[in-house]
DNA sequence: TGAATTGATCGCAATATTACGATAACATTT
DNA sequence: AAATGTTATCGTAATATTGCGATCAATTCA
């Protein structure tokens, strides 16, 4: 298979899921942890920031744009990537919540 | 290829990255909510309560054990599964420090 | 001891992800 | 318009993930 069963769990699940899954990657942690100091915003530096290549970037950058984190405003030639301020207010709530919901309990 | 260049980022990416890897599939959110409310440890009542097959269920286990997140007590015939308290707050911490290091900017 | 129960592991098939070079798309500059 | 610079997309190869049935290992119960 290798097909996740995503219709058999709830919106708020699978949306959390998707979520973390675009943190799931080191590139992405990179990518995220540049944005947040704002060196720079281009597209370019990212690229040069990062030990992969232009492609590889591209793509990584359009998984974060997907889910929302980050969006990508064209400035002239070049794209000005940033932290998008809303989403990344909801997702820092939304794993808040997930851990927030654990009491310590000894069970086992 | 499809081979994570690992070794091009910092542990604490890696790290960061493999954590948010784990919690990136629904079954594990649900499994991981599921312990959280601790209607059950055991791990037949994790199965039962996913729709998944004892298999699948096992090997979800088994990567949420190999970040941590939760620990297995052999209970007698079973598998008492826990959140493991420790690794629970020190994840709470690492993520709430990458969305606690966002300032919000006009940038773009 | 033998049967039943529980959970882990193996092996496989289907699909997804990662990475890169090549090239396309688009705006700017000459 | 042509050349340049910047980013996205395509195609491809390698590897990883997801899911399941079958089977193995360990424990309990009869």
């Amino acid at each position: 298979m290798g097909l996740t069963k995503t219709e058999e769990f709830t919106k708020a699940q699978n949306d959390l899921a998707s979520l973390a899954k675009a943190l799931g990657h080191p590139a992405r942690i990179a990518i995220l942890q540049f944005l947040v100091t704002k060196k720079s915003c281009v597209c370019g530096d990212i690229v040069d920031e990062l030990p992969l290549s232009q492609s590889t970037v591209s793509q990584h950058l359009k998984e974060l744009k997907m889910v929302g984190l980050i969006k990508g405003d064209i400035e002239g030639p070049s794209v000005c990537y940033c932290i998008d301020e809303k989403a990344w207010e909801k997702a820092k709530r939304v794993l808040e919540d997930l851990f927030a919901s654990y009491r310590a309990a000894n069970c086992c």
